[in-house]
DNA sequence: CGGCGACGTGAACGGTGGTTAACATCCCGG
DNA sequence: CCGGGATGTTAACCACCGTTCACGTCGCCG
């Protein structure tokens, strides 16, 4: 153990290695048939390559997993951060960027979605832990915002608006194809945001 | 093979039997930790049994999950056909009572709407089919409901709209405790009810 | 009373799949 | 040209887990 060279969790976006072609088809697999029922040699098939072959890159099949749903919390948080400072002080301005944020990032990567709600159990303790306090303030973004929209609510109510929130954007991955990307983006943003400011 | 000697689909209600038990506990443990995660020994023990004794009640681990997603699906089939024909012939009636009727089922059986929609991949080929006609079914009923409320809008939308709400109500998995049964029904009718009319 | 069926148990079997080991190949810097 | 690091491959190892087997117990029915 601690054999990993170097740091496994940010990953140079500058070059698409075959690090990042196993993340990005090991996501798709994970995504139709869960990570447990997803073997190793499936992965490395996937990208021209034998099962073993992924252990030049990872250390483990659970570090695939741990590293890419690090990095779906960490670029949530951090997105999210960066668009509501971006829309004023106005709370009703700053939920349309979330809203919009959230509808972006669920129509380019359902995969994601999928994987982060379903997989997240599988993780070790330390690693579900880290996932889950990004995933918390991730939340907490949207409660302050909710907060200010509804004064009388309380914090937790207002933190069950946000998850109802999500399952609602997030329907993405139930929703294939049939409908144009846009159609799709206007049609979730309008019932994210009655749903929303009701 | 073929050595149940009752018909599976349809257990007697009455009697709380062992079998019943059995579907209960495994239902918890496959949402807390999905159904590749626990073992027949985790469900056994859960019932105060030893992992092979669930072979007396069930053909094999899979016929478990497969006759519990059966379930799900008839229950919600034939649960909103029910409530939909009780409720006469205006549409925003009929989408107050399927609203109200997911809303219930979504609440008191939070672990089932976790399995439904996670481990739909992990069953054989031919109960995947019937589950999916079942499940497929039950959409449409919505997208009836919702056709008839946007007549403009065209019947894939009206899915897409469909599973968005499904979304939202069946956010309840992730909204555990901390709010009031009474206070989450009306919070998540109220947000349905104003995403699927807008 | 005798036995049969329902229900359980502990032990063993067999396949699956993650992981490691030993061995090639290719590319590059000295 | 030589050597080493990155990258792959095949074969083997090993643990886990679903499933079956042989056996025991208890209760009911004739």
């Amino acid at each position: 153990m601690t054999a990993e060279p170097d740091s496994a969790l940010h990953a140079d976006a500058a070059r698409p290695s075959r690090r990042e072609q196993i993340l990005q088809a090991a996501a798709r697999l994970f995504a139709e048939r869960g990570s447990r029922s997803v073997g190793v040699d499936d992965v490395g098939a996937a990208v021209g390559v034998t099962g073993p072959a992924i252990y030049r890159h990872f250390a483990s099949k659970d570090a695939m997993l741990a590293e890419m749903l690090l990095r779906i919390s960490e670029r949530l948080h951090t997105g999210a951060e960066h668009v509501v400072a971006d829309a004023g002080s106005d709370p009703a301005a700053q939920l349309a960027a979330l809203v919009a944020f959230q509808v972006d990032f669920a129509l380019d990567n359902p995969a994601l979605i999928t994987v982060q709600d379903r997989d997240l159990g599988a993780l070790s303790d330390d690693d579900a832990r880290q996932v889950r306090r990004l995933q918390r303030r991730y939340v907490e973004q949207w409660v302050a915002v909710l907060g200010a929209l509804h004064p009388e609510a309380s914090t937790a109510a207002c933190r069950a608006r946000a998850h109802a929130l999500f399952g609602l954007i997030n329907s993405t991955p139930h929703s294939a194809g049939r409908v144009s990307r846009s159609a799709m983006a206007s049609l979730l943003t309008a019932m994210a945001t009655a749903a929303a400011t009701t």
